[in-house]
DNA sequence: GCCCAGGTGAAGC
DNA sequence: GCTTCACATGGG
């Protein structure tokens, strides 16, 4: 872990701590808002947040990132993990096919990264995506946490926050409570998921240690977990690096930039991703994905 | 009104 | 193995 520098702040009567990770080649914003994660807002001049139980405010300075959290924080590895700070990007992106789409789409978003975060919040807000927008999912999980999540303390300047709700808390709810928080027919999935967990009849945990394979046939077991979903989990919880999440964006990005003139379903297309892209075809996702989104946000109203 | 959104599951062939 | 359809809700 790169440890720069650590201070104690007093802004108002709320003690804050600081650290300053140093990293290479992060676009933290580009990494906050390309649809990994649903809960990042950007006030002021940085970036609000929850990771876990901790408030954590995020800002970029050149080199280095910045974090602040309400309590006194002893061990930050947990925030290292969360934003991968210590991969060194040139090493994933060295391994991507040498073609143009890729070219093109390093290019475009250079520094963006793929965060590891925790498999149930990442398993229920991907349950929650479907067929929806992403300002719709941040909308949607924002009053999940609102309604279902321990409250937190939060730093100056912010609202009061909560932590996402465990599967437990939401074990216990209706399946019209969730429909209250504007989900849907994904209420019942989300429901039935959470009891999975809360019984103890589905271990996360267990996953990490399976061969990919493995891990995804688990969490396609799941209700409302397709193949899509289980490769998110996979890849943004997990960190497998050869999952490759292939929603309605990724789907036009490879028919445009690879099979123009062909209709390839969308097996098909998992095929070709799993050998085209290399060890870390994961990644080349993401960097597809965000570069369809940001240079081509109505490719969907074309054709 | 229309079509679409980081899809899934069920039913039909 | 496919293809089609329902499923809630909101944005453009």
């Amino acid at each position: 872990m790169n440890l720069c520098s650590l201070r104690n702040e007093f802004e108002s009567d709320v003690a804050m701590t600081a650290m300053t990770f140093a990293v290479n080649d992060y676009d933290l914003a580009a990494t906050l808002s390309s649809g990994q994660a649903f809960r990042w807002r950007w006030v002021g001049d940085g970036w609000l947040g929850v990771i876990g139980t901790h408030w954590v405010r995020l800002r970029e300075n050149g080199a280095s990132i910045t974090a602040e959290t309400v309590e006194p924080v002893p061990d930050w590895a947990w925030l290292a993990k969360y934003l991968q700070a210590d991969l060194d990007l040139a090493d994933v992106t060295r391994t991507f096919p040498d073609d143009e789409p890729m070219r093109a789409a390093v290019a475009a978003s250079r520094g963006l990264r793929l965060l590891r975060q925790d498999p149930w919040e990442c398993l229920a807000s991907f349950i929650l995506s479907s067929t929806k927008q992403i300002v719709q999912i941040q909308q949607i999980i924002a009053l999940l946490c609102e309604r279902y999540g321990e409250p937190l303390a939060a730093g100056p300047g912010d609202a009061l926050v909560h932590a996402f709700p465990t599967a437990d808390r939401l074990a216990q709810t209706t399946e019209a409570e969730l429909r209250a928080c504007k989900m849907g027919f994904r209420a019942k999935y989300l429901l039935a998921t959470a009891r999975r967990i809360a019984d103890g009849k589905f271990h996360l945990t267990r996953l990490q240690a399976l061969p990919v394979e493995a891990a995804r046939g688990a969490l396609t077991d799941l209700p409302g977990v397709g193949r899509k979903v289980a490769d998110c989990v996979l890849l943004f919880a997990y960190g497998f690096p050869s999952a490759f999440p292939l929603d309605v964006w990724v789907l036009k990005a490879l028919r445009q930039l690879y099979f123009p003139r062909r209709r390839v379903s969308t097996a098909r297309l998992n095929k070709f991703a799993a050998g085209h892209f290399g060890p870390n075809a994961g990644y080349a996702q993401q960097y597809l994905f965000h570069y369809m989104r940001t240079k081509h946000p109505h490719a969907n109203t074309q054709n």
